[in-house]
DNA sequence: ACAACTTCGGACAGCGCTGACATTTTTGTT
DNA sequence: AACAAAAATGTCAGCGCTGTCCGAAGTTGT
């Protein structure tokens, strides 16, 4: 008697003598069964270790489950799981799930994912865009499947999508440094191609524009290549005949890379990070902060909203970014 | 023509001209079919957008589903995370996917995670227990679905674990301060009530017992109330009359409290924390390192080995953590 | 005592798919 | 050309559950 088989609606039904659409409505809570019998089956179903099947409950009412997918690029990055968060959270309130699948940051694999989710009948999609091209899942969309970008828009897809005040987070901390006096502010960026790293480098050249400074190329280190580290981007700008006096990072892997770079220099060199980090109170280190788990959250909200009115417009929602003052971002440039 | 219907087997089966069976033969890839049906299948879906159904096709092949699902106290601390992300890697490699599940840390809330998990389903069971009971598990396990405890083991339930080599880590920790002429040494746990804590401390007091010392009750600060901070604790033992001269840590919310507290002090005071950080290295902090992703794997591979031989003996696995040398745990006791 | 109503419980079909088995078509062999 | 073997396709039932419809009790008022 090793793997006995699992007790159903009908074995309950038959052990409390009773029908098993009577056990069906114990077990959907609504219905009308007096309490006699509810405990009489309730008894039954414990002595059966019955768990209601949700793979035949969803099936039977139309396949749909409580189940929404997250899909994202590598599950390493802290940033990412801090929106994952946010997410359960605000689907636990709902009685939802959250399933988790990872590209592996590979624009191939992530039709296939996702075709794979669908396949599953997730309720909702929110999803990180890896590919270029996110028209595939139009289809999706007009079943009525609420597909919500994060972190970066769609392409090629009408879809809610909630992202970062990228461009103006960044102008902002550019802008704390060219008023206590910088101009030679250096950008490093990696991997720059994406969009949160575009609007943030058009955020750093518009706020040195506004101060004049428009030849700003010298200064900017945008690589693609995961195997240059921000290290040597930080190096190679300090190596210039002419080096700036403060630097930006896109993201945090540049401020890690930074930090290591810029401690004990001589005379330091100002640094503003975007995305804030463990222990950068502890180092004294201003970034650009926001919440990532409000991203999660927002996210969550919009694909239910659309859950809940499908005709409703698509929304575009920015979460605000802060910038947070240590001391990093205050020191001013050499005399 | 808003949200029409979905596309079901035998609506691909009309517009092609076969019979349901012919197509689910298609699209669960196996089965005799020539290259012209095949094709001719595979357009009629595509122009239909068809989608197999998941839940249908689970349900009729006896209600297992490709899903595993892990649960986790609290999604926000990054260690859990990167659990999550090895488990995630290695179910990918099989085809199956993870869902997330959080009891917010609530003993009350893991049975019923854990139920509506059961009922939908899933294939195997990960969980870092916070309950002090999994018995309700047994039935579970004797259905045959694979029961992995991760970080902790389980209490009354036989099962699979997956933990960390917590005593001899901090054991290690602490010999190498000892070694090197420590005696007073600080330990700061919060919670300290767990399993995983529980264990450092003994290794804390093994290894100063094999140096004579056996009196630590008043170098050790053990609270449970996450109102008090890790930097309370360091200061309070600084403030004793005879402070220590090297902290360590029982997890990573603890090194951080320490290196703010510790940083610039004078003369310095050693510590090691168990949990590596980011930029842990940038801070020249020496840490009691494991890889948590490999955590996560085992987990998963232990669960997929149970799947594959369900009369398997119970295992029991350590994951093996190293002292990485950078420098704070190498300061020597003063004179 | 009887109608009118409410409450409780049951019979049945079918969600979309696939396993077992049956049937037709194709291919190979002599 | 005749036949067997192999390949391709089809038929049918049913996975576990619930929505719909219906019947059998119990309750109330006159």
């Amino acid at each position: 008697m090793t793997t006995q088989s699992r007790a159903t609606l009908a074995d309950v039904a038959m052990l409390a003598g009773v029908s098993s659409k009577t056990v069906s409505r114990v077990f959907a809570g609504a219905g009308n069964v007096s309490s006699d019998t509810r405990e009489r089956v309730l008894k039954a179903a414990k002595r059966l270790r019955f768990r209601p099947n949700n793979l035949a409950r969803n099936l039977r009412r139309g396949g749909v489950t409580n189940t929404v997918a997250f899909v994202i690029g590598d599950l390493k990055n802290p940033f990412y799981f801090h929106v994952a968060a946010g997410i359960e959270r605000e689907l636990a309130l709902r009685g939802l799930t959250m399933v988790l699948a990872t590209t592996d940051d590979s624009p191939d694999s992530e039709e296939r994912v996702v075709d794979a989710l669908i396949s599953q009948r997730v309720r909702a999609l929110l999803l990180i865009p890896i590919a270029d091209d996110q028209s595939y899942l139009e289809g999706e969309r007009q079943l009525g499947t609420p597909v919500v970008s994060v972190d970066r828009p769609a392409r090629n897809l009408v879809a809610d999508s909630v992202v970062l005040q990228n461009r103006q987070g960044m102008a902002d901390a550019v802008r704390s440094l060219t008023a206590i006096g910088h101009r030679r502010i250096g950008f490093i960026s990696n991997p720059s191609a994406m969009y949160t790293q575009r609007e943030r480098l058009a955020g750093y050249r518009e706020a040195l524009r506004e101060v004049g400074v428009t030849e700003t190329a010298q200064w900017e280190r945008l690589d693609d290549d995961p195997d240059i580290s921000p290290e040597l981007a930080v190096q190679s700008l300090l190596d210039l005949p002419d080096p700036p006096t403060a630097i930006v990072a896109g993201n945090n892997r540049g401020s890690a890379g930074a930090v290591r770079v810029l401690r004990n220099l001589e005379p330091p060199v100002a640094f503003i990070g975007f995305d804030d980090f463990e222990l950068a109170d502890a180092l004294d280190i201003s970034v650009v902060a926001y919440d990532p788990m409000e991203l999660g959250r927002t996210a969550a909200r919009l694909a239910l909203e659309h859950l809940a009115d499908p005709d409703s417009f698509t929304k575009q929602v920015e979460i605000p970014t802060r910038l947070i003052h240590r001391g990093s971002g205050e020191i001013p440039p050499p005399r």
